[in-house]
This record gives structure tokens, sequence and C-alpha cells, in this order.
DNA sequence: CACACCTATATTGTCTACAATTTAAATCTA
DNA sequence: TAGATTTAAATTGTAGACAATATAGGTGTG
């Protein structure tokens, strides 16, 4: 199986070691590689990983900002640990965010990169059909992003983008998402588009908001059966 | 003049060097002591607050995260701009998170929480009565924290006071920010306080979105003044 | 004179060593 | 034996030296 969170985001590129170091952790981190909850020791990184502890410092400091590792000082970083009531402040966070970031998109986008989206909106609806629920996963995260992008508002997207959405991404992929609501989130989607292309503000935020609603819901359902089994 | 960017977050206490020299760095940005687009070198740092290269460098990763100081790989940092655009962006996002907080504060504040932001609001009546413009801005950022706070979500409240509140806060200072608007601000303050007394989470989330709508265009137009001047 | 290239300087990035703090084990005491 | 206290080990925080990169100034060439 294809992981998403092996897709990268086109806009960043690392330069020094620390940036290669910071996006080689978070991978690990969204993978589950190194598990929710664990010790994060600066040495045993710092081997494992191939660079100084001072590298292994710098990017652990990024991880604590995109909320994916906690430290305390003097004590140590430990990777994040994920719990139902986590999801649901986080989902709660990208509720209004997101929903600004349509309302945002409907005004800010232009023609061309709604046409766009439309387009994105199709193609992936044929691999839909085909069951390709890999292609799904990607999909949903490449409108999200677009719409976001579109929202034009450079703190915006960086919140989103840099600050929460690989701890969405972390919840979802290591909740192996790839449910049963692939169709009806599709819908969803269309819609969302669609008011955006009307310019319709109000509604595209509204929707967008019920979307994330459902969504949350959704994958807080699979975490409690986990937690159950 | 005292300044509002003096009064300590009760929350966090310093225990590293860096710590410290985060807090005091950011209260100085915050200021405009360190001016806003200004280079900061890690050397001239280093020197003038007594610490190594490696604290600074700790710290300046955090103002970093707080957006503000902006870097750039192999060049430097550079304390945030302000602009138009920027502080429309800021506000945007400020609308859309304390929103949520307004309506989760509705729905998660205790009952003794509530009568406390009643008590708090009756006090600064009673200064903004006689005047006293210092108390309104204090007063101000206390009623939105005990808000924020009273959200209970603890995403949305790292987002908001560790995130962005540094750089509203260096908006209104620098921009000196005691203007004509107190007495309405008040009363908006009184009705979303009714509203989360009444559990009212919609109208909660509508009349903080409205009352950070309208503070964005009273501090915008003093913006635009100055630059004109 | 304009432009490209090279060189020197300054600045940031990284590494290693040392200091401070925490943690756990071992010892002592009631 | 339970609990407190001390001590030793491990871990994080900080400092300073070195390496890599960017910037600016000078030099040469068309």
């Amino acid at each position: 199986m294809i992981s998403v969170s092996k897709i990268s985001l086109p806009f960043e590129q690392p330069i020094t070691a620390a940036d290669k170091t910071f996006i080689k952790l978070r991978a690990d981190i969204v993978e589950g590689e190194l598990i929710a909850g664990q010790k994060l020791s600066e040495a045993e990184l710092s081997t494992k990983y191939g660079v100084s502890r001072a590298v292994i410092r710098e990017a652990m400091n990024r991880l604590e900002s995109s909320y994916l590792v906690e430290r305390k000082a003097n004590v140590g970083a430990r990777v994040a640990t994920l719990s139902p009531e986590g999801l649901v402040e986080l989902y709660q966070v990208r509720e209004s965010l997101e929903g600004m970031a349509a309302r945002l998109a409907a005004k800010n986008m232009t023609d061309k990169e709604i046409g766009d989206l439309n387009k994105l909106l199709t193609k992936h609806f044929d691999k839909v059909k085909d069951g390709q629920s890999y292609y799904q996963e990607a999909g949903d995260l490449d409108f999200h992003y677009r719409v976001i992008l579109g929202s034009k508002n450079q703190h915006l997207i960086d919140m989103l983008i840099n600050g929460i959405y690989h701890l969405v991404r972390m919840y979802r992929v290591q909740l192996g998402m790839a449910g049963p609501r692939v169709t009806t989130a599709f819908d969803e989607h269309k819609h969302i588009v669609q008011a955006i292309s009307n310019r319709d503000e109000e509604l595209a935020e509204l929707l967008m908001r019920r979307h994330i609603l459902y969504s949350k819901n959704n994958i807080e359902n699979k975490l409690i059966s986990i937690q159950q089994s």
C-alpha cells in the first residue's frame, strides 16, 4: 500500500540538514514508525539519522511547532499521542480554519483555478468509481490543499499546511482511513466547489464546516471502535 | 505609559535560558524596540542579551513559530513586518479561531467562570467610565483570554495565545491603540457574554466574529492613515 | 563603460565538548 | 520494611570552534 504521507509537498524544498531531518522525522511520525507517545532521545535519533544533536534539536523544535512532538524542559520530547479528545479538538480547529479558507477561496480564487479544481474533481470521480481508495485519499488531500491555497491568505495557509495538517494525516494514516465514506465525501466536495464557483462565500464556508464535521464523526467512530477491540 | 505587552501571562514560566531570552526578545519585538523588518544578527543578539548563539537560535525558532520573525536558510532572520494586507490576513484567522472559541466557551465554560467573566466586565466598565484607556486595553486582552481559555480546547488555546496573539498585540501596541472604540467595544463584549450565559453557541460565535471584524476595521483605518502621513 | 568572474569577508549551519538538571538506584534511618 | 536521603548515571541545555554558504567589493575582460 502506498501511503499518503509519502506524497511530497511541492512548495517546500529542504536546504539545510535540519530541513531534511525534520521532513524525515515528520514522515516517520506520521507513518507511525516512531510510535505515538514514544520518548525521543536526542542521542539515539542523532545516531539513527546520522546527524549531530544540534540538527536533531533544530528539527525537534519545528516538529513541536507542528504539534507532532511535545517537549518538556530538561526532560525531553515525546511523539504526540492520539486520543479521541485530541481528535475532536483538532477537528474543531480544522472546521474553523478551513471554513474560513473556503469562504476566502470563494472570494479570491481565479476562474482558472476554479476550473482546474472542477477538472480535478471529475478526474477523481473516475478513479473512485474503480474503487481506488489510494487515489481517493490522495485526492481528498489534493482537494483540501487547493481550497486552502485558494484562500490566498498566507497566515491561514501556514497554520493549516505546516501547522495542523500533518497531525490530521497522522490520525488518518494510523487509523487506516480508506473507509466507506469515500463516495459521500466526493459529493460533499462537489457541492463545495459549486458554492465556490457561484462565489457564494457564506455557503462555501458552511458546506466546508459541515464536511469536516462529518469527516470527524467518521474518523472518531473508527478510533473508538479500535480502542474497544 | 504602561504598555500592555509587559503584562505577563500567568501560565508560562521560563525555565531555561532559552525560555527567558525568547520572552525578552518577544517583548522587545512587540514593543517595537526591535524594529519591524529589521535584520536580526545572531552574533549581535548574542552579545546584547548575554547568551550564546545556541540560545539565540533556540529563541529565534520559537519566535518564528509565533510569526514574529521570518527566517531564510543561510541568510538570516528579520523581525516581522507590518502591513495592511498582513493585518487583514491575521484578523481573518483571528475571526475564525476566536469565533470557534466563543462557540466552545458557550458550551464548555462553567457557571462560575461565566459569573467571573461578568464581574470582570462590570469592573472594567467602572474604569472605562473614568477614561482609563490603559485598563481598557488590558481589560480587552483579559476578556479575550478568558473566552479563549473557556473553550477548553488546548489546540485552539495554543494557536491563539502562543501563536498569533503576540502578533496581534504587536500591531496594536505599535499603532498606539487606545482609540475611541473603547466604549462600543465594551458593549460588544457585554453581548458576547450574554450569549455565552444563555449557552447560545451560534450567537456567541456570530457576535465574536462581528466584534473582531469591527475591531479590524478600526485598526486598519489607523494603519492606513499612518502610512499616508 | 558594462558585465562577468573571482576573491575576501561576514554570517549562518553544524559539530563536539562541557555544564546543569533530572532520574533511578543504592544506602541509610526510623 | 517503608520512606527519606544521597549518590551515580543518563539526558538535556549551553558554549565555543569549525565548516559551509551568501554577500559585497574588487578585478579583469569584452
